[in-house]
DNA sequence: TAAATAAATGCAACAGTGTTGCATTAAAGA
DNA sequence: TCTTTAATGCAACACTGTTGCATTTATTTA
């Protein structure tokens, strides 16, 4: 793997993603970090961490990507995420369900991933 | 519910879900149809669709929206959409599967709707 | 510590998807 | 045939995400 370097604005994004435990858009990254970048260096930052899955990606119904750095992936590989993700209409965040994807799969199937986002409300909002 | 009219540009949307059994995305449909047409047309049409249950929509994780008029949702509401939907990566396609979504929740969560996409390769293309 | 290397960044431009306002067309009913 | 209004075409727009390229800067090496 490619050596990384560090660097305060890479710092400030991972800041932001372990202050919140949910997953999050780009934008809300970029609103909430302390330092000013530009637009596609938090992209790429974002982009980076997955590769090197520190965090992992999740694209909601409303077709943009969120990035998480959840509980449930510590320890473990977060690639495949086969853990279902909760979207609350109400306070619209998305956050990493414990509940582990599970089905059964017409023969040869093969999954490499899951992208599963259940809609709703959640806890607080109710 | 408000009225609707038959077009020639809406059936000819129609045909093309009805001759392909896999989830298509605008652009899809929009190559396809016989009869030429503005975007923003076969946009609304799609979401009109939508609006009258005759089609649902996922959002792959490709963040692209995808409508699909699909056999195990004749007869059943398809909204919410509870069954899973299989991307191939080889031959990018978007199936919906015959498999319910099933999962337990945290206490006081309500699921309204479900965006689920496995990710992988079809049996047609190992 | 100073020079060399290349990873990371800023800036700008771009591609793609999807939506909306508004004037016009045309389907359905009387 | 006339009326009503759903549906359309066109254009402009918002938004998300990516990429090329010159520049900066973190890290390694001398
Ligand atoms: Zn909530
Ligand atoms: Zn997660
Ligand atoms: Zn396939
Ligand atoms: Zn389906």
């Amino acid at each position: 793997m490619i050596k990384r370097r560090n660097t305060t604005t890479q710092e400030a994004v991972l800041a932001v993603l372990k202050s919140k435990r949910k997953a999050m858009s780009h934008d809300a990254v970029f609103q909430l970090m302390d330092v000013d970048a530009d637009r596609a260096t938090v992209y790429r930052i974002l982009n980076r961490f997955c590769k090197d899955e520190i965090v992992h990606k999740i694209v909601a119904d409303d077709g943009k990507q969120y990035f998480a750095i959840c509980d449930n992936c510590e320890g473990l590989p977060p690639i495949p995420a086969n853990h279902f993700h909760f979207r609350c209409t109400q306070c619209e965040t998305i956050e990493c369900l414990a509940e582990p994807i599970t089905y059964s799969l017409p023969d040869n199937y093969i999954v490499q991933q899951t992208n599963c986002i259940l809609v709703g409300v959640c806890k607080d909002c109710r």
